[in-house]
DNA sequence: AAGTAAGTCAACCGCGGCACC
DNA sequence: GGGTGCCGCGGTTGACTTACT
């Protein structure tokens, strides 16, 4: 047996509102408040309308204070870094950006920044499985490589090509230079790993206060803060869930500051291209294309990935096995979830 | 000017989690 | 402890607009 309707299907108006609902349920909800039942509310108003419609419109387009576009270069980095670090919780991010609704942010993302930042995209899995169909090698390597292709979450492979675009700014092993950007608020163990073994009371709050249900306004400003506690620089991401020990990656406290300023910068000449490193970039980058043109044609775009590691047969090994502190976090997040 | 493709964004849908009985 | 109903979230859809041919 299915879930109930939340209300009457048959007889409630969908589309888009108009001015006389709007303003019929904005003028009740300033006066009595929502009551904490919105399923109830539309009956009370005399509106068409599903509760769980009104809510939206009132939370998404006639709640005070809300802006609407015109997102500005600090909330381009802000969206970005959190998405890097928490994937697609646009509730979180919204939480962060006062004003600003998880939907608009969404949007904002899927429509503006994504492809900013990422480049135009092609259709990940059909055309990754196919780029892995033409690459000659070990077939179980193939086979996991296609069957990762299939697991990891569209949320997952944008956040890792970001981290793989934000790699190639500076050098091979910069990522883990930035461990403001290990994804370990995102980690499928990560929330109880984060609970037992970290102190730092912020994080932990904002953990306690997804879980309990209270309202979800957590201050995740360590993500992006320089500030950044010894305990919170714990590489969670990196954790072995069967050992439960961490691989070895330190990072000194004196180059943090100026790591997370890096990324900063980086994220920044991703957005806006404005200085000589990113263009360097997208000439190395066209530099790889053409050497992947050479060799398998011109059959489809390649501009979905970056040319780290999938352009070229050894990098697709080398992914899987000497990029074993970039594939553990990636397996482990997508394997558990 | 007309047709088409691409982009944008408001709104819908279904699910998980939680509170209450 | 199980059932029910509501809330909130993220993913998706589709209408509308804009750009391009």
């Amino acid at each position: 047996m299915g879930r109930a309707p939340c209300c009457d299907k048959t007889n409630v108006k969908k589309g888009p509102w108009s001015p006389e609902e709007d303003a019929k349920l904005k003028a009740y909800i300033e006066e009595h408040g929502t009551g904490n039942n919105w399923i109830a509310l539309p009956h009370k108003i005399g509106l068409k309308r599903c509760g769980k419609s009104c809510r939206l419109r009132w939370l998404n387009y006639l709640r005070p204070n809300i802006k609407h576009g015109g997102f500005t270069e600090e909330e381009d980095l802000t969206i970005c870094r959190l998405y890097i670090s928490i994937g697609s919780r646009w509730s979180i991010i919204a939480a962060q950006l006062p004003g600003r609704t998880d939907n608009d942010i969404k949007n904002y993302w899927n429509t503006r920044l994504k492809k900013k930042l990422l480049g135009k995209q092609r259709e990940p899995n059909r055309s990754r499985s196919l780029h892995l169909n033409q690459v000659p090698g070990d077939a179980a390597d193939r086979l996991k490589h296609e069957a990762a292709s299939q697991t990891l979450s569209a949320s997952a492979l944008e956040r890792m090509q970001l981290h793989m675009q934000l790699q190639g700014l500076h050098n091979p092993f910069s990522f883990y230079d930035h461990p403001e950007l290990w994804p370990k608020y995102y980690h499928p163990l990560g929330d109880k790993i984060f609970q037992s073994q970290t102190a730092d009371a912020t994080a932990t709050t904002l953990v306690q206060q997804a879980s309990d249900g209270s309202p979800l306004k957590p201050d995740v400003s360590n993500l992006m803060s320089t500030n950044i506690q010894e305990t919170d620089r714990l590489p969670l991401g990196f954790r072995s869930p069967s050992s439960g020990g961490t691989l070895s990656m330190e990072t000194s406290s004196s180059n943090l500051d100026s790591a997370t300023a890096g990324v900063r910068a980086d994220l920044h000449d991703l957005l806006y291209c404005k200085n000589s490193s990113v263009a360097g970039h997208e000439e190395h980058q066209l530099a790889d294309l053409d050497c992947y043109r050479e060799i398998y044609g011109e059959t489809e775009s390649t501009n979905w990935w970056p040319t780290e590691g999938f352009m070229d047969q050894t990098a697709m090994v080398s992914w899987d096995s000497a990029s074993a502190l970039h594939s553990e976090f990636m397996w482990q997040e997508n394997g558990l979830r």
